[in-house]
DNA sequence: TGACTTTGGGTTGATATCAACTATACTGGG
DNA sequence: CCCAGTATAGTTGATATCAACCCAAAGTCA
């Protein structure tokens, strides 16, 4: 066992593992989206917000781990395309409501179907009880 | 077992799972290495360059899983601050070498400890079995 | 009610990420 | 040698990410 000229092996640290990974299946599913001119973050939002339904910025926040300013930032694309709007809430005047627009749920119902493609062919990469496994190990560091 | 709202469970999607954690992740060790005004990314470019001495752009990127002109833009910085050089590679003068100053080598070093205590209590949120089984399986998402 | 604190968001600036395009340099066939 | 094709990077523009800072509204308490 000769020793490794890294000080750090490839792969050894968990941010970078993690990033890395997440830099290559993101572009994964990115292509799958990419007939709608849809990349995988914006995606997700869509799903939220259909799950949700009308939602605070930082509930939304909270839910995908990112910064609020992040969403703000994030929001913002989606609403030029008017997939998403974002109206002051009814009950407190300095929150917002994020809202899936009829044309965000329309293209998300179009976006459906290429999404299980690409979920299906990752699931393949690892074995299905791996592919669960995985997602457990990443439920945990949220 | 009641039907959920949600078109797609938060965590359900690969993409979604890995990104949340990888955010999740990069912060703790943005955290922890704030004391050197490094961040996770530029430790990784930092600890690469120190592994594998002058190397190739485009090498960076395929190690990393990241795009070419992404290395570009994270290199940025690293020059600015002298810790990383770009050279024109000597036999091809299309190429360019980026290598660790010693000033690089002299962070790097001192990141180092710092690493370790995140990678540590990383390694305690899972379990050490269970941490080693989550890298296996990114590595092979790659 | 008025002063202070807390809370919800936006803005700005820096870095990260990639697609599309451009520029330059090597390479191999004629 | 010359040109077409390929390979290596950089640039630009869009989105992603977060820290630091600011504003306004809501809550608190005397």
């Amino acid at each position: 066992m000769k020793p490794s000229r890294f000080p750090v092996e490839p792969g050894e640290c968990y941010s970078l593992a993690l990033r890395r990974a997440a830099r290559a299946v993101s572009r994964q599913y990115d292509a799958a989206l990419a007939p709608l001119a849809l990349n995988n973050g914006q995606f997700s939002m869509l799903v939220l917000l259909a799950g949700l339904g009308p939602v605070r910025i930082q509930k939304i926040a909270e839910t995908l781990a990112m910064d609020r300013t992040t969403v703000t930032a994030a929001l913002k694309p989606l609403q030029r395309r008017k997939l998403v709007r974002v109206d002051v809430a009814g009950d407190d005047a300095r929150a917002r409501d994020a809202v899936l627009t009829p044309a965000g749920e329309a293209l998300l119902r179009e976006a459906m179907p290429l999404w299980r493609v690409q979920q299906e062919r990752l699931k393949k990469t690892l074995s299905a009880e791996d592919a669960e496994a995985l997602r457990a190990h990443l439920g945990r560091l949220v």
